[in-house]
DNA sequence: CATTAGCACTCACTAGTATAGAGTGCTAAC
DNA sequence: GTTAGCACTCTATACTAGTGAGTGCTAATG
């Protein structure tokens, strides 16, 4: 492990490099940090680290810059606890107020709210509905031969999906298939609602057997759609203002991911167990992002992981805060799509 | 108006600007398009150009690039003719085929097609439920507080809304409530429901004025909240392509734009008539994209415009081939709408 | 013996200069 | 009217110091 002022000195290049994004030398830090040595011996504890492996150089005449094991470190024990005032919170709790009408916007809102509170990009995972549980599904007439199928679940999300019925369904038809549906699944799973559950209700619907296959169609089309999940993201173009993303190229192969959605999944899900993760550099499985650090949470509603939210930046950046946001906004997730949710 | 000669070579100039984005000279010219004249005189010719407008230099010793005017008469005069070949066809109603389940899944399937074929970015401006006409709205019970309002279009929208209901409400008398507001409403434009038609209907309801207000919150709530047109975006990343856009911070501008979705509804709607519209360069009303043109076209269902859909990218784009794929898209956006809404 | 002052050295960055090349406008010949 | 020829302009590229921030090493210091 590291002494006390080997620490300091980690800590300082860091913290100064986060904010700068400039490599920094000996000099520097004995002026702008009050470590009481010298430039001297500044340099030699440098050597040190940089033997550690916990910063580098670009090259022989150039300051130090963290390497991805220096920000692990950082990360893990350097940490400097930052809290969230006052005034981010009203800001927060305001802006849900101002802005968001319906539970569908709570995610996109929460991206613009981090995005723009950390100056990086963010993602949010919103919660599949396959995980929701089947409350009722209710047939609406649109007209002669159309029909809404509405599926209701526990949280009071609801899908819907239009489809035509065989000339000649009447509202009792339909009504009847309705029950007998409800009656099967009530209190399932969606996820666990598959083509073979479905298959052993018809039998009990024989007698109507004839807009059975047209109305399964429909709802196992309503019950499946949506189970892709929705990753929201926000604050996209904040990485254009960082320095270490002058270079078209490297702002190019993120972007194209970002448009992934199913990738954006994945990413977010590599984190799944409570609390905050925080990979580096490399340790993103994603070629495109190993010059970015992501620090992903989770969150819970009822007491049940539903989600992700995740900010994603350029490993230059800043840990405790952000970490701190998070921490509060998933700790904070739960009760405002409860209270949205109504 | 030009000669003959005048045109070619401007032809010559912007086609050649469009695929190589260089400035163009009267050697190249000479020697890549056959008009049998000498660089000198091609050289005349451009000066006169350069006097009328239609060209410019960026440096007394550089080649001419086209001007804003010059594109303008290029695509109001001097475009060739583009044909749709029968494989695009193929590709996009496959396209459809495979990646839409839902009407909503239609605009940004769209969107990706177009910026895929035309290597731009593009825009779907989504009908606005408001110019939807009320058909009928539901309360379905959810459990024993909350209900869930769920109202129907015409064309087979539906939009729903969770509220909570005051203790002691009954299902009878939901019944009752919608009974009388479905009465009221059926057939009128989303937009033309205002508080004050609400509340006329309120004299309608008497006996039940307790839940009223509630009921009436929540239907509004949901008449209102998607009135929001929607724009979806595709290919954002394409302008990363573009060797105009290599500095970071026109890029910026333009993709702050992007963000902002309420700008972007009216940057499409300041094209509502029928047809193909281009603007170019400095045409633009938006300063940030001074530098791009944009091609929209809108498109209809029953006979009504109901929607935009648009390419923006550099000036120097390939108006031909995207006005033809404009046009076969919109003409074709109708028919896709209805079959995939059945 | 850890710390520090001093110094030679490295290397990116900047400014200045020369050169090459693409393209022009003008003039005079066809 | 068209074109060959030519002097001229201006960018882009390569090369060459010169500057300065920063280093590592050595020897002196408390």
């Amino acid at each position: 492990m590291l002494d006390e002022r080997k620490r300091k000195i980690l800590q300082a290049i860091i913290n100064d490099y986060i904010s700068t994004a400039e490599p920094i030398g000996s000099r520097t830090i004995a002026r702008k940090y009050d470590l009481g040595i010298s430039p001297a011996t500044i340099r030699n504890e440098m050597a040190d680290l940089e033997l550690l492996g916990y910063i580098e150089q670009l090259h022989t005449s150039s300051g130090r810059i963290p390497s991805a094991k220096g920000y692990r470190l950082y990360v893990d024990a350097l940490l400097s606890p930052e809290t969230i005032t006052e005034k981010e919170i009203n800001l927060i709790s305001n802006w849900y107020d101002v802005k968001v009408r319906r539970v569908e916007e709570v995610f996109q809102e929460t991206a613009k709210i981090i995005s723009r509170m950390t100056k990086n990009i963010s993602l949010v995972l919103a919660p599949q509905l396959s995980q929701a549980t089947f409350r009722y599904l209710q047939f609406l007439p649109l007209d002669e031969s159309r029909v809404i199928v509405v599926v209701m679940t526990d949280s009071g999300f609801v899908e819907n999906k239009v489809i035509v019925m065989p000339s000649g369904t009447t509202v009792e038809d339909l009504q009847r298939i309705a029950l007998v549906v409800n009656k099967h699944l009530a209190g399932q799973a969606l996820d666990s609602i598959k083509p073979s559950v479905l298959r052993r209700i018809k039998a009990d619907v024989l007698a109507n057997s004839r807009f059975f296959d047209v109305a399964m169609e429909a709802i196992s089309q309503a019950l499946t759609v949506d189970k892709k999940e929705r990753v929201y993201l926000g604050g996209t173009t904040q990485l254009l203002n960082q320095p270490e993303f002058r270079d078209i190229d490297k702002v190019k192969n993120i972007f194209l991911m970002l448009e992934e959605e199913q990738l954006l999944c994945d990413l977010l899900h590599a984190h799944d167990g409570e609390g905050i993760a925080v990979t580096i550099g490399q340790e993103n499985k994603y070629s495109g992002i190993q010059e970015c650090s992501m620090i992903s949470a989770t969150y819970k509603l009822d007491g049940q992981i539903i989600g992700t939210i995740a900010v994603l930046g350029p490993t230059r950046m800043e840990y405790g805060k952000i970490m701190t946001l998070l921490d509060f906004m998933n700790s904070n997730l739960g009760q405002i799509l409860k209270k949205y949710k109504l």
